[in-house]
DNA sequence: TGAACGATTGAACTACCGTTCAAATGTTTA
DNA sequence: TAAACATTTGAACGGTAGTTCAATCGTTCA
């Protein structure tokens, strides 16, 4: 020890340091986490949100969901092109149209949850 | 009628309008999606993912937050703003140190669901 | 085949979001 | 009280994300 200025108390030095260590140990990766996140954001978006909770009602085409929301083709298209390539929906071709409906088992249980919490403020 | 131009299938017609209705009375309110894209949007970003996952494990203080993440304690301080504003964690101030933990039953569920969700991936 | 329609695409614009940096606040202790 | 430390805050910067607009692709049917 050098100086006074080390005054750093040891044991809670070591606790923090440990804290650190059981932490980073039983924490998801980051990568998992990152890929969480990810997964996430594709719902952290009004419009986004509103196109999946419409096909949880019943399977539109792209203009049945431009009326829904009272948006532009185009910027509900641009967002299913996003759904679709994180896998939430799933396209089914007829005529001209194309059905969009929900792909993924996964989704209505995440929705119901987070409908809950929302509720409950 | 007045001319051909209105070829349109007066079937489909109202079959499409009828889904429209249909969707627009079942689905939640839009302010109710709004706020479950607010939710998620706090989840949508990794650093914010990675700072409730290290409280899903201890409560922490910023600095050991900063440690386990290696980014800076400001960055930290200003999504644990976030964080805090959203009631998903909350704080306990012992002497200089300020530790913070998660303020929410909800979230461990939804975590959990994502992960796994991720690792079907 | 070509006109009409549903849907997709790409570029451009804007707005928002996360980080950095510097300064300020609040708390302890010497 | 002043110095040291933990944290917060605000402004500024850079990058990203969503919408619009115009052009394009694919399908049907006259």
């Amino acid at each position: 020890m050098e100086t006074e200025e080390h005054a750093i108390d040891e044991a809670e030095m070591h606790a923090h340091s440990e804290t650190v260590r059981k932490v980073r140990a039983e924490m998801p990766s980051d990568d998992e986490l990152v890929d969480i996140a990810e997964f996430f954001k594709v719902f952290g978006d009004s419009t986004r949100a509103k196109i999946l909770a419409a096909l949880a009602v019943s399977e539109c085409c792209v203009a049945c969901i431009s009326d829904v929301l009272n948006m532009s083709v185009s910027a509900v298209s641009h967002q299913l092109r996003i759904l679709r390539q994180s896998k939430l929906v799933k396209t089914r071709r007829d005529g001209k149209e194309i059905y969009y409906s929900l792909d993924d088992a996964h989704i209505g249980e995440i929705f119901r949850t987070a409908l809950e919490h929302v509720k409950e403020l």
